[in-house]
DNA sequence: GTCTATAAGGTGATAGAC
DNA sequence: GTCTATCACCTTATAGAC
């Protein structure tokens, strides 16, 4: 609280005044924080783009999001370490559409359009190339480039690109020659 | 250190006379558990096994370890907020053999094994797939499973197959014709 | 609305008896 | 080694003056 009175130029009484606890102050950044994300997923996923399109758009539109927001997955595992119940509450009551996802890939895979897969495990793994470089980016900054910043903003750049190729090239169906 | 001195059934000025300090007592129980991985990755990279084995140890190995130490990506993450300089330090001295294993990289694209990657984004999703499930367990096991633990314990293990199936999926070359 | 002062409780750490 | 008592400090939160 200290330090966010100090960064508004304000003292603590009056962030209690406006918010009366730490708790309620959290839960209003956190709501917002957290529904960009959701709006992300949900009007993609109901939208009429092709499955291959809405992937590539989710990956950029959510890395974009993560990069103008680095300090949101931070935010949210520490919620996961210290009230999950809440967390879920809150992302179950903005009601990501999961089922509608897992049809749309068991979908795909009869089109013949990508090889079997569980949509649980394609929507963890997007998700997670996605965010980790963004948690883990003091480390990697340090390992990859020295610290460099800037170089490791272009990775992140370049990661967009890398991470559709990795989900496209992995989801091929194993016997490609039925298209030659 | 209060719920630790619980814990162990002892008070924290015990704990004090134990481990000095609290600073003191994290690094101990830090290294400890961050050596585990880096021999892990280690002895991997140094092996004799074809890319591929390795791959697939090394993913083995990861989620098992993860398993069993839930609380360890936590502890890291924590560690990345609240003080990346020591853990960078630490991870660095441990030296992660990371040019080895871009070498490596770059070799199985050169005899063709592979599709052209870089090699810094396949390490990076590679741990991306097999920590990112320990990390959010507590939100998927709600959303995925209806917070049936054992449910989720079952998709860590298939976890396993599935992100071997993803990454191997991924890395095959774009014209498997010359198998054929 | 905005401040100062202060309450009430928790934290890491130490002194000192046993 | 192990405990109790206590310190100096920090945190969230409120009371009350302006």
């Amino acid at each position: 609280m200290q330090e966010i009175a100090d960064e508004a130029g304000i003292n603590k009484a009056l962030l209690h005044y406006y918010f009366r606890s730490k708790e309620k102050l959290f839960e209003i950044v956190f709501q917002e924080a957290f529904s960009k994300f959701a709006r992300n997923v949900n009007e993609l996923l109901r939208s009429e783009a092709s499955f291959d399109q809405k992937i590539d758009s989710f990956i950029e539109n959510y890395i974009t999001l993560l990069i103008d927001n680095p300090y949101l997955p931070g935010f949210v595992i520490g919620e996961i370490g210290s009230n999950p119940e809440r967390l879920l509450d809150f992302i179950s009551s903005r009601g990501i559409l999961l089922d509608s996802f897992q049809e749309q890939v068991s979908e795909e895979y009869q089109k013949g359009n990508i090889r079997k897969i569980d949509g649980k495990h394609l929507f963890v793994n997007i998700i997670a190339l996605c965010v980790f470089p963004i948690i883990g980016r003091p480390i990697l900054k340090g390992l990859f480039f020295s610290n460099d910043n800037s170089a490791f903003d272009t990775f992140l750049l370049t990661r967009q690109e890398e991470v559709k190729r990795f989900i496209h090239s992995s989801l091929r169906p194993d016997i490609q020659n039925d298209d030659l």
